[in-house]
DNA sequence: AATATATGAGTGAGCGCTCACTCATTCCAG
DNA sequence: CTGGAATGAGTGAGCGCTCACTCATATATT
């Protein structure tokens, strides 16, 4: 069978992946994730075809599921302000299950997001089908699904990128439902008058 | 006198600029700077002294005039609520300027910013400031003043990102007013009571 | 034995950078 | 004014090196 095969390929996708999140795509060789994986640089050419193939399947498996797993649980509710609430949740509790992962996506995402087809499933899509039913039920002063698509994406991943290089040291998890609140007042609709 | 040799050297970050932003500063070659200047490759050696200086002295120049800029406008306003608007409003002013020093700096950032010393005025330094004079007048729930730089941050930021990728095609400073409410209902503090 | 998997020295294309040379412009002695 | 020397920006073929990728060989599995 194929199972020490598994293994290797496991062990390049994580090397890789860590090594990635670590000091980006373009300064990483095959020379360092072979050495990393304890393997030989012609192994990885056994499990992918060349290097833009290795990043391309780690980027866009990573990112479907993410988008899978988001949208999944904002399934499970009804109101989209329950809806956001979950997804920012769960955004939070992802990072700080494999932050290594979302730097990878955020530094790779450059260079991918051009090869992504419109038919895959994104994080972004399944927020804009939120912002959509929100900007629906009036429950949000936005019109334009892609600008509240935006600016809910900002609140929650600047927040990570902060993380990411050390300006932010709590985890995730202890900001999310600071960030649904923040999320949740940005995109209400403008109260009628300001506070004195 | 060195006239000639400034129009060369401007032609050099024009042009560099231009490419960095359009496909990033790894894909772009010192050849593809110097047949886009319309100049040979070593003359660009007469001006920087490798490839790593141009990439810094062109990211840090302009993210310094950046800073300062939005440091000198925030200045004149007394209210963190009016820093914050005329913030916003510069920002996406400037955006709509010159969108491929933007795009520059958004790409470059994750290469540079290590770079970064403490000394050097930086945008989100100025944000920092005025989220700490927000905290202080208690004009917003935030209380760590490094998250309230995030989200103020993101709210911005992220839809230029979406602008630099084509997903939203209206010019920022159509979305300057827009963003800057969300940013100041995301600043403010939780509303006593939620809707039924 | 046969097949699948792993190895790592070897290969060559591509890139940053160098340097001997060109030549327009500036400077100055006569 | 003029001829010659000095200057320094501009040139581009070539050098050294890195790195993705290959392949003949070795090792492990069935």
């Amino acid at each position: 069978m194929a199972r020490k095969a598994e293994q290797t390929r496991d062990r390049i996708d994580q090397t890789a992946l860590r090594l990635f999140a670590l000091k980006g795509v373009d300064q990483t060789t095959i020379n360092d994730i072979a050495t990393g994986a304890g393997i030989a640089e012609g192994t990885i050419y056994r499990h992918y075809p060349s290097k833009d193939e290795l990043i391309w399947q780690l980027f866009s498996s990573n990112y479907a599921a993410l988008a899978e797993r988001l949208h999944m649980l904002q399934a499970r509710e009804a109101d989209p302000r329950d809806k956001l609430r979950v997804l920012v949740q769960a955004f939070c509790a992802l990072f700080d299950a494999d932050p290594d992962m979302f730097s990878f996506l955020l530094l790779a995402q450059h260079g991918q997001l051009p090869r992504v087809p419109d038919s895959m499933a994104t994080p972004v899509k399944v927020v804009r089908e939120v912002m959509l039913r929100a900007i629906e039920r009036g429950t949000t002063g936005f019109d334009d699904p892609d600008l509240a698509t935006a600016v809910v994406f900002g609140i929650v991943l600047q927040p990570a990128v902060f993380k990411v290089y050390g300006r932010i040291t709590r985890p995730m998890t202890e900001l999310a439902e600071e960030l649904a609140d923040a999320a949740g007042r940005a995109l209400a609709p403008a109260a009628a008058g300001a506070a004195p």
